[in-house]
DNA sequence: TAAATATGAAACTATATGGTTGCAAATATA
DNA sequence: TATATTTGCAACCATATAGTTTCATATTTA
């Protein structure tokens, strides 16, 4: 079973609770009130989550307080890293390049 | 259908054509040549690039070259960016905030 | 102690996903 | 023109995914 971040964040509910418990931890109980789902489905969201170490979570007697781990997120940040070198270059080498292919072939 | 750039980037094929095509244009056979997979299961992951507009084509004779609409990254970047400003935070609000509730019930 | 609350795990289901092989269409080349 | 090359699409298959309902466990509260 594949199980990174990447894949965490292809789901768009577990997008939105990733967003929810970044701005404060929360409980499976009511983070489930914030979607039509069941708590049950949330929970095997959190724990998706937690296999790739996107959240943590701490018990406070019966409840269990979800937290995002937000350093885990620059994963994603540093895989875009490559991406923006190329976006903040105004002038697109790959149209260059096709246009270099295209007089080859003529 | 789901197709978004979240679920385009889940699969590591994915992640890996777009990494090569950033660098250089490509066909699908030459695509394919850096895969383990046949040439069609390349076909299929290029078409759902194209459907969320993460890749363009250009025809050239029988060949069609595929290339990275690098724009369109940009999506995840704008994602990101809420999480930005927590990380870089050096103290966490949510420890923080833990340590309230902690305090409140006892 | 008994009842209520919060949670995770198990079993099940429908659909999505990623792969395969075979084939048809378009273009280039002999 | 006949053949080779490049490509996308259809049909099929095994597995993953996201959801449900039911149940067991732990903790709080009456």
């Amino acid at each position: 079973m594949r199980r990174d971040v990447f894949q965490a964040i292809a789901d768009p509910t577990r997008r939105a609770i990733i967003a929810l418990i970044a701005l404060q931890a929360m409980t499976p109980n009511t983070l489930a009130e914030h979607f039509e789902t069941s708590r049950q489905a949330v929970s095997k969201h959190l724990k998706i989550l937690s296999e790739c170490d996107l959240i943590s979570q701490e018990q406070l007697g019966r409840e269990i307080y979800y937290k995002l781990e937000v350093e885990k997120m620059k994963d994603i940040d540093i895989w875009l890293e490559q991406f923006r070198k190329i976006w903040e270059t105004k002038f697109s080498q790959l149209d260059d390049l096709l246009a270099t292919i295209k007089k080859q072939k003529k």
